[in-house]
DNA sequence: CTTCTCTATTTTGTATACATATACAAAATT
DNA sequence: AATTTTGTATATGTATACAAAATAGAGAAG
């Protein structure tokens, strides 16, 4: 006989990670100046100590979300245009390696599974309703990625989350949701022929004409990203 | 009157980390079974407190190089073949983007800074002396990577710096010296001629001509990565 | 001899304490 | 009045302390 543990005790580093994970990239979408993080502050936010603060803080530190200066603490600084085009050229490397795994290796389902993320939409609905779209947007692509069947693709996608949230931020003024829709169809499509090179090139491009798009508006950007000043 | 400071103090997680990378980062290299890490051993060998080991490890875990299990501890994991393979995935991708982007933008000089790295080295050198033909080989694509002008590509690739010291222990056995010699030539050779498509398309080829012999390899390697017995 | 159980030991997880560097403001000096 | 200096507060960096879980080992039962 097996009883079910009564409750699988979390971990407060791992709880504070994830909780500040959400908090802080949430805000540094928004986010136009460095936001100073004081450990004491958020250690009394979350109820608990420093000690597990710290651990989580070290965790998104490697993972870029946050910054350190030395006996100066943790700073979140916003996420420039610059560097956010240098992560979609990344990502296009990358979705265009998960479509193609996808297409060769997907699971016999994957394609209605695809489908159905963007079943409540039309044309119409995905300029309609811009904030669920972008959501089944992300749907899309996190189940691209977690279907490639590479593991290390998917661990590297989860640890640019911060950039994916900045990125709201400078995509939203793009209104490219009608496109959008056109070129996800399009990858579907190629996968369903299980044609990889189609499917990567049309993923690639996917990500491709965003980023052109997002480089084009650079100048409609405040430029605060190179202000900082380090005394 | 001016009299020189005592020393700039270090910070000691971050000596911890690096130090700790180093180390297992070539264990891992040579790795067959777990290893488990103590703190407390850890630490006193360092002649530190848990404190500092603890955040380094934080760090680490987050790149992967060490894995956790609550209350368990950290462990050192062998990289399996199939992680390896996944890594040599993405890395195609990455170091297609890194050629791409040199070819496009990189410095005035950069194809002698490119063409000394390999100028002790004819074909018969690159056989005859395969360790440091490895080393020239991991400063070529360290350099690609630098000079690509994308600052978080290079911060994506040294996060899998101890996949890239595993590789070692897959590579040695293939013996592709020869091979890799010329391929490293011809993408130079498209990079002189600034043709970012050839350039891709070339680095790409490369990684991927060694993926798939390491993938042909497979059987020849201890499956000891399965036998995870996880109570 | 094997297997199970109970206890002792070890080790991790978190909290707290202390030392030191930075920040800010008031006082002193030019 | 402006600038430097100095005192104090605050926050970080590291060490230690304590509690809880996991491991190991001895002894008992089969």
């Amino acid at each position: 006989m097996s009883i079910s543990p009564i409750a699988a005790r979390p971990y407060l580093r791992d709880e504070v990670y994830t909780a500040l994970k959400v908090r802080l990239g949430v805000r540094a979408a928004g986010l136009t100046a460095p936001l100073r993080l004081r450990e004491e502050e958020l250690a009394a936010e979350l109820g608990v100590s420093r000690t597990p603060v710290r651990e989580a803080m070290r965790r998104l530190e490697q993972e870029g979300l946050i910054t350190f200066r030395p006996r100066r603490g943790a700073r979140l600084m916003p996420t420039s245009l610059p560097e956010y085009l240098e992560w979609l050229s990344i990502r296009e490397m990358l979705e265009g390696l998960a479509a193609r795994e996808v297409a060769l290796n997907g699971a016999a389902d994957i394609v209605p599974r695809l489908r159905a993320v963007f079943a409540d939409f039309d044309e119409a609905g995905a300029l309609a309703r811009p904030a669920e779209y972008a959501a089944a947007n992300t749907a899309f692509h996190a189940l691209m990625i977690k279907e490639s069947g590479n593991a290390l693709l998917g661990k590297t996608w989860d640890s640019f989350g911060h950039l994916k949230m900045a990125g709201l931020r400078f995509i939203e003024r793009l209104n490219r949701g009608s496109q959008s829709f056109h070129e996800h169809h399009d990858i579907i499509d190629a996968i369903a022929e299980r044609d990889p090179d189609r499917a990567e090139t049309l993923a690639r491009r996917h990500v491709r004409l965003l980023r052109d798009q997002a480089a084009a508006s650079l100048k409609e950007f405040d430029l605060h990203e190179k202000n900082e000043t380090t005394p």
